[in-house]
DNA sequence: TGGTCGCTCATTGTATGCAGAGGTTCTGCG
DNA sequence: CGCAGAACCTCTGCATACAATGAGCGACCA
């Protein structure tokens, strides 16, 4: 590649490694929907698209591969993973284990800053609701679930459970519309629980809250 | 490299990718202790001792790094993760949170030839017990697991799950000598509890389970 | 003597090149 | 008209080469 001035210009200019921000644009391309469930992935074109070279788009590839957002057969090629029915019903079994714990040890260890952030994305999210702006509302959730469970202190747990809501969000997409306000008052409770140090209360709340979800997405699912 | 004797006899000659090999093999070296927690992984070091490039070393950190087996930091290299007692302690909430669910699902869904695969891995994990071969018992124990994870169903499930496993091998090996009995007692009756395909009660003995294994670590690290 | 600057080397980051697997299409034969 | 097979062509897998960063060390200056 005639690499000086492109790349330098695209994203090789940063300072983090171009695997990192090339799973991070994949991530963000296919939750998205740029790149479509089932389309398969060209290391070449992806790493003409994004202006690097093959080796970190094949980095990234085995970090997304591990957070389950394509699915690599060697030898074959690399696709979106596509979720099916029964796909999305075990990421909601996974998110009714994880879910509940991950609010309990937040309501455990949030302190007032916390909270208040917690509180200042849904107040981002109310205003997103508003102006109907679905995308936006899609990334709070992700961002609201996700630093629920930084909060938390379980670094581990933190590790798997943010890209399982980061999948989730690709479901959330397609029921958002008839869900947001009820989705954004179950999270009201969930900080009012996290905010009263309840850990029991926390967890009913959050595993209240993934039941819904599964709810409006099988209902969305059978329209 | 001098690579055409070494590689093609070693590890080139399958048709796995290299990258798979790869990281199979590290996974074995840092559960087998030959890779100590904190040891720095150097690309060059491992691509040499392996016979392969550094190219599909790198492919299988990033999938470990994924998995919890190593940390990498940008430009400052890989190191063998090291857990803590507080991140033995993360690790035992997940497993809390996923071993039940894995237990239930399996005891939902497990056929006979599944039970019977239970059974014979018990078995196999006894006589290692008369023969006090730790190392293939510790194997054993995370085939046990993991074979629950797969029976569930739930690939979503056992994606996060069985690196988990493997991941509490290590620590299995340092409290194997004295648990070996009770856990094996606990296996034979989650196998029971999935045979009757009971899953309120496989849920529970896996929950059980899990308690024991993390009192007995509890008991071994303050020792 | 202690600290800081700069050099050097070890190592990671990125690009490119090449070989072989897999899929596809076109052709020839039944 | 359909199917088998062979050539082609695309893409992945792996290796090698080059660039650039960071760590360690020594010299120089205060």
């Amino acid at each position: 590649m005639s690499s000086s001035s492109v790349s330098s210009h695209t994203l090789g200019a940063t300072h983090l490694p171009l695997r990192d921000v090339v799973a991070t644009e994949l991530r963000r391309l296919i939750l998205g929907g740029e790149l479509a469930p089932g389309e398969r992935l060209i290391e070449d074109r992806l790493a003409e698209l994004l202006g690097v070279s093959r080796n970190p788009v094949r980095e990234a590839m085995r970090v997304l591969s591990a957070e389950g957002f394509i699915e690599v057969t060697a030898r074959r090629g690399a696709f979106v993973s596509s979720m099916s029915a029964r796909e999305a019903m075990n990421l909601f079994d996974v998110r009714l284990a994880l879910e509940p714990l991950g609010a309990r040890l937040a309501a455990l260890s949030a302190g007032p800053a916390q909270v208040a952030e917690l509180a200042a994305i849904l107040d981002r999210a109310r205003l997103a609701t508003d102006e109907g702006n679905l995308d936006a509302l899609a990334d709070l959730n992700t961002d609201f679930h996700s630093y629920v469970f930084e909060i938390g202190g379980n670094n581990y747990l933190a590790g798997i459970a943010i890209p399982m809501v980061k999948r989730a969000q690709w479901l959330f997409r397609h029921s958002a519309a008839a869900r947001a306000p009820h989705s954004w008052t179950e999270h009201r409770g969930l900080i009012e629980a996290i905010r009263a140090a309840d850990g029991e209360f926390a967890e009913s709340e959050a595993r209240n809250h993934v039941l819904a979800a599964r709810a409006s997405f099988l209902r969305s699912a059978t329209d």
